[in-house]
DNA sequence: AATGTTATCAACCGCATTTGA
DNA sequence: ATCAAATGCGGTTGATAACAT
């Protein structure tokens, strides 16, 4: 048996949502679940198409939703999301909780496109506009340079004091379960790791990657910039003593919290964090990133950002990866060289 | 105060994918 | 295996608010 053809149009309401509507909705579905959407509204005593009733809940009267200004947090998020992820706003939401798609797609096209545009820097691509490097004075990408850097050390600078005054609050949320480092995952596990990624908070260094970018494809040296007070900032007890532009093995120390691993492999520009040990999956603070030659020089970076780490025993033995959605880390080295760890 | 312009965001539309008869 | 319905997604529109002239 086939099924009965979809919704005809033909004198269903459209337009704005009254609150009549949005109650009968509301109280349907506490009462009865949606289920298939095209039986809802004549149920529900709606003359609306399932469609609408769908992108109504979905949208708005989900309980779960939270409505209003995005934090600096949140902002930061989907700016590094994007670059990954592109216009796939759905997965995009799937990582900042409580937000609809609709609602960050709208906060990309209104505010957050045009910041980047406005400081020089594509939206799609999220690197700087060839265009304004072609036809720009020396001064004028410096500047275009400088207020992406004074953009991202601000977004930066304000999560992480966002961070700092929550870690004072009475009662933090505990931490990620420590779980046994196995060979294999079982059911269970997969179960775990399933509730553990729609849970997990996700963020990427794409700020950081810009300030790579754009250093290196200005061939800007950061100390001739007047640099914004900044925790992007390498210290000075760490500034970056790498002579030989990394040739060789590289050994990156990732420090996670209460937990380090190491990782040896050099990808041309980017560093595979293959070879990494992890005492646990789970999200962690990452306070540094520090790459080392085999001379024994190296750089700090300073992160601040959450990592995610997963999948400890991935496809491939022995490998330990970043998450998927998590583009790992980027340093700027002293000559402007843009490294980035990668995904496997 | 009137008018024009810009910003915002809820909602729609069409297409792609998934589901299930 | 096929195909239409159902669902989900992303692009776009349009009503309204806010702001500028």
């Amino acid at each position: 048996m086939r099924r009965s053809p979809c919704c005809d149009k033909v004198g269903l309401k459209k337009g704005p949502w009254t609150p009549e509507e949005d109650q009968k909705l509301l109280t349907f579905i506490e009462e009865h679940g949606h289920g298939s959407w095209r039986a809802l509204p004549p149920k529900a005593g709606l003359e609306r198409c399932g469609k609408s009733c769908r992108l109504r809940w979905i949208n708005y009267l989900r309980p779960d939703i939270k409505r209003g200004k995005f934090s600096l947090q949140e902002e930061q998020t989907i700016i590094q999301l994007h670059a990954l992820l592109g216009n796939r706003w759905s997965a995009i939401a799937a990582h900042l909780p409580k937000r609809t798609d609709n609602e960050i797609k709208n906060y990309w096209n209104t505010h957050l496109k045009k910041r980047l545009i406005k400081m020089g820097i594509d939206p799609v691509t999220h690197k700087p506009k060839t265009d304004s490097i072609g036809s720009s004075t020396p001064k004028n990408v410096a500047n275009i340079s400088h207020m992406a850097q004074w953009e991202s050390a601000r977004l930066e600078a304000e999560a992480r004091l966002v961070r700092e005054s929550k870690q004072l609050l009475p009662s933090p949320p505990p931490p990620p379960p420590v779980q046994p480092h196995l060979g294999y995952t079982s059911s269970a596990q997969l179960d775990d790791k399933a509730i553990a990624r729609s849970r997990r908070p996700h963020c990427l260094d794409v700020l950081q990657a810009w300030r790579g970018v754009v250093s290196g494809m200005f061939g800007i040296n950061k100390e001739n910039l007047e640099s914004p007070t900044s925790t992007l900032d390498f210290p000075a007890s760490s500034l970056p003593i790498v002579t030989a532009g990394f040739n060789g093995d590289l050994t990156a120390t990732l420090e996670y919290g209460t937990s380090s691993g190491t990782c040896k492999e050099k990808l041309e520009h980017s560093m595979s964090l293959h070879e990494l040990t992890y005492p646990t999956e789970g999200a962690w603070l990452m306070d540094s990133f520090r790459v080392e030659n085999e001379n024994g020089g190296g750089i700090t970076n300073r992160m601040g950002d959450l990592a995610d780490i997963v999948d400890c025993n991935s496809t491939v033995a022995g490998d330990h990866n970043l998450n998927e959605c998590c583009g790992g880390c980027s340093i700027v080295d002293e000559n402007n060289n843009y490294w980035e760890g990668i995904l496997n």
